[in-house]
DNA sequence: GCATCGGATTTTTTT
DNA sequence: AATCCGATGC
């Protein structure tokens, strides 16, 4: 088989390149994560190097297994076996193995953002802090910066006041983590470069195996990573990293996409090639992209080019404000789509904060029209989920202090702060977690009657029996027989599912819950929570149905769509306003436009308003100061007709106004035109048949059944219909 | 111990 | 606008 078939010759280079370290500087849309997978076919395929020896970190699961799946695809079973996952993934299973190097045992749990906080939370309680003074979130950032630069607790660098404050959380907040046999995201990582760094042993056993190195996305890696990838290539140095500078949109999160200097830097002797040839977008649309990406100081300049022709020209819009935003986008989908020039399935929807989906959303819905949200709502952030994911957890590790609080209460048991507040320090005094103390109450309750008052006694020695029953038989349970034991024994379905709709919804995803479980037959609980607590919102990010796609510019990374809106493109929300004062936040609020611009395939929508909500109000706001980058010559802009008939009335009560304006003077009765039944014809929507129709505010408003569209409500004055028959 | 109410607070982006 | 928190009352 040919391995470098349908490849560029910067591509070939890059797949075929020899041993060393090589940096492979790919623009959007070069085919960057072909390379890679046809890098790893090569190595194995040609020259001979057994899966077991290949290491490859991608940033989101789903693109570990498409890159896996990818492999097999060209070379077969044979080529199963690559260490291939996120880096966190990665180095929760390092951190497992060698747990006996590391101050917690291997069935530690990994906490999520809402353990965190509330560990955070106790132990500024604990150290007697004002909460609204150091705000838990601000401190646990400050927190897990640290972490990805590798500051330990007690180098934690004392600047300012804050800096001791912090210190102090962060070293009870360390210790409690201890505690409850659990790290948190920034451990995985902050644990697994301590380790080979202490370890002199470890890291040569991690780095001799991992004969060839390769990194995805490489502009994001923060430090804590690109430590990581140095040492498990330290054997080796074959270290293979894919990246693009202006697609860094994690500077919050630690990334740094100086590593690729750092890189150079580290490796003088590395081969450095360029992808510039896009595959992905017309002509028109890179031009947008590198008009937006352009001014953005220290770039190493690359010139994309494709061989795709011209196409269409970037359209932008401007609207009255963000409501008629999101009906604009929906119309417009709705008219290409009605049109047959697109499917549904071809769009995404992209914007800078969730809290812009629900206009969206509302606009949908009311065109009834279905889409698919990414993010926000998350399946695992739903309380019923976590529920039962919190019951798990607790059987996996009774001393996840989180979780046994989450759930000892529900469904509702009676237990209180009261009753908790025992436990905690009865548990203090034994020198048990309270966990353990439960576990323990539920194997013999006699022993502990003197501590408890009586009513707190037979509730907590009832919650122990259940966990120690679950936990003794552990061993023998996969994760989804736990599971069943546990909705089961605590009567988890009548408690959630009160038979309304909400109760049933609830249901429904306690069950879904249950059929990921079902996959995990011959696997262990360990393994159950560890991908749990892993997947991503892009993990959840499936094609299959042909519906429009909702989503944050950040989560659209990587992905590609025929068809792109990018709303809000307004001063305060791209860029967004906590950038103003912030240089460096600035220029990444500026490479976010240019991912979501380089998303589009064939055509691109702009679009911004004049008014935006925030806090429920409306303000007046200005156009984002990157729409001026880009040339006039590059866009179409389709708003000026709406904007001045809107712009002229914005101070007045645009009901009265559309009424002078519509009917100067005259009298105000109209005649009802269209009856349920009749049929008629729409200049964009194509025939349809008439639902319902009623007089409102001087013009008639009619429900229409289209054949491709489904309901659609028009104001009879505007839509232009026509009678057929 | 639990439910309800009013007020404050919130919006960046997420492995 | 929606959620979270704390205080109050049962």
């Amino acid at each position: 088989m040919d391995l470098l078939a349908g490849l560029n010759t910067q591509q070939q280079q890059a797949v075929i390149a020899g041993l060393g370290p090589v940096l492979v500087m790919a623009g959007p849309g070069s085919g960057k994560t072909r390379v890679l997978t046809q890098r790893i076919a090569y190595l194995i395929g040609k020259m001979g190097v057994r899966p077991y020896n290949i290491l490859a970190v991608t940033f989101t699961n789903k693109a570990a297994r498409e890159m896996e799946n990818r492999v097999i695809n060209l070379l077969g079973e044979s080529a199963r076996g690559v260490t291939l996952g996120t880096f966190h993934a990665t180095c929760a299973r390092i951190l497992r193995r060698e747990a006996e190097h590391l101050p917690f045992n291997s069935n530690f749990v990994i906490f999520d953002e809402d353990d965190q906080m509330g560990l955070v939370k106790r132990v500024i309680s604990d150290l007697n802090l004002d909460d609204k003074q150091y705000r838990p979130l601000a401190i646990l950032n400050s927190i897990s910066n640290a972490k990805n630069e590798l500051i330990l607790p007690d180098e934690y660098p004392l600047q300012t006041y804050r800096d001791e404050v912090v210190k102090r959380v962060y070293i009870g907040y360390q210790q409690m983590l201890l505690t409850n046999n659990a790290v948190d995201f920034d451990d995985l990582l902050l644990y697994t470069a301590f380790l080979l760094d202490d370890n002199p042993a470890v890291r040569e056993r991690y780095a001799r195996r991992y004969e060839h190195v390769l990194v995805d996305e490489f502009q994001d890696t923060n430090l804590a990573q690109y430590v990581l990838l140095r040492r498990l290539s330290s054997h080796h140095n074959n270290i293979f990293a894919v990246g693009d500078a202006d697609q860094s949109i994690y500077r919050w999160r630690g990334a740094d996409y100086r590593n690729v200097l750092r890189f150079e830097q580290d490796y003088p002797d590395a081969q450095v090639i360029l992808l510039e040839q896009n595959y992905r977008s017309t002509q028109q649309i890179l031009d947008v992209a590198m008009a937006v990406i352009d001014p953005n100081p220290n770039r190493s300049p690359k010139r994309l080019f494709t061989e795709r022709s011209e196409g269409l020209k970037v359209m932008l819009h401007e609207t009255y404000d963000d409501r008629q935003e999101a009906s604009f986008i929906v119309d417009t989908i709705a008219s290409l789509v009605g049109r047959q020039q697109i499917k549904p399935g071809d769009v995404a929807v992209m914007y800078r904060t969730n809290a812009q989906s629900r206009l969206l959303e509302e606009a949908f819905l009311h065109a009834r029209l279905p889409y698919k949200l990414v993010g926000a709502q998350r399946f695992y952030g739903r309380r019923e989920v976590k529920d039962i994911i919190a019951y798990m957890r607790l059987v996996h590790n009774p001393n996840d202090e989180p979780s046994l609080l989450r759930v000892i209460n529900v469904p509702p048991r009676g237990v209180g702060d009261k009753t908790l507040q025992v436990l905690r320090t009865q548990a203090q005094k034994i020198s048990l977690t309270p966990g353990e103390l439960l576990f323990q109450m539920g194997r013999d309750g006699e022993q502990f009657k003197a501590t408890f008052p009586h009513r707190a006694m037979i509730i907590l020695v009832g919650f122990g029996e259940l966990l120690s029953r679950w936990i003794t038989q552990v061993g023998e349970l996969d994760p989804l027989k736990i599971m069943d034991r546990i909705i089961d024994e605590t009567d988890y379905h009548a408690y959630i599912d009160d038979g309304t709709d909400e109760g049933n919804d609830r249901w429904e995803n306690v069950m879904e819950l249950r059929r990921l479980a079902s996959e995990y037959q011959d696997r262990t609980l360990s393994e159950f929570l560890e991908n749990i607590a892993l997947v991503s919102d892009q993990d959840t990010i499936e094609t299959s149905a042909n519906v429009p796609t909702l989503l944050t510019l950040h989560a659209a990374k990587g992905l590609e769509y025929p068809v792109v809106f990018i709303s809000g493109l307004n001063e305060g929300t791209l860029p967004h306003s906590r950038s103003f004062d912030d240089p460096e936040a600035m220029q990444e609020e500026r490479r976010l436009l240019y991912v979501g611009v380089t998303r589009a395939k064939d055509r691109l929508y702009l679009v911004y308003a004049q008014n935006r909500s925030a806090f429920g109000y409306p303000d007046p706001v200005e156009p984002s100061r990157f729409l001026s980058d880009i040339p006039d010559t590059l866009l179409d802009d389709t708003s000026s007709l709406r904007t001045m008939r809107l712009s002229n009335m914005t101070s007045f009560d645009s009901k009265k106004i559309q009424w002078e304006s519509k009917r100067p003077g005259g009298a105000s009765v109209i005649l009802q035109r269209y009856h349920a039944g009749a049929h008629v014809q729409h200049p964009v929507w194509g025939d349809g048949m008439v639902l319902s129709s009623r007089i409102q505010d001087d013009d008639e408003i009619v429900d229409i059944f289209f054949e491709n569209l489904g309901m659609k409500r028009v104001a009879a004055s505007l839509a232009n219909l026509k009678m057929k028959g």
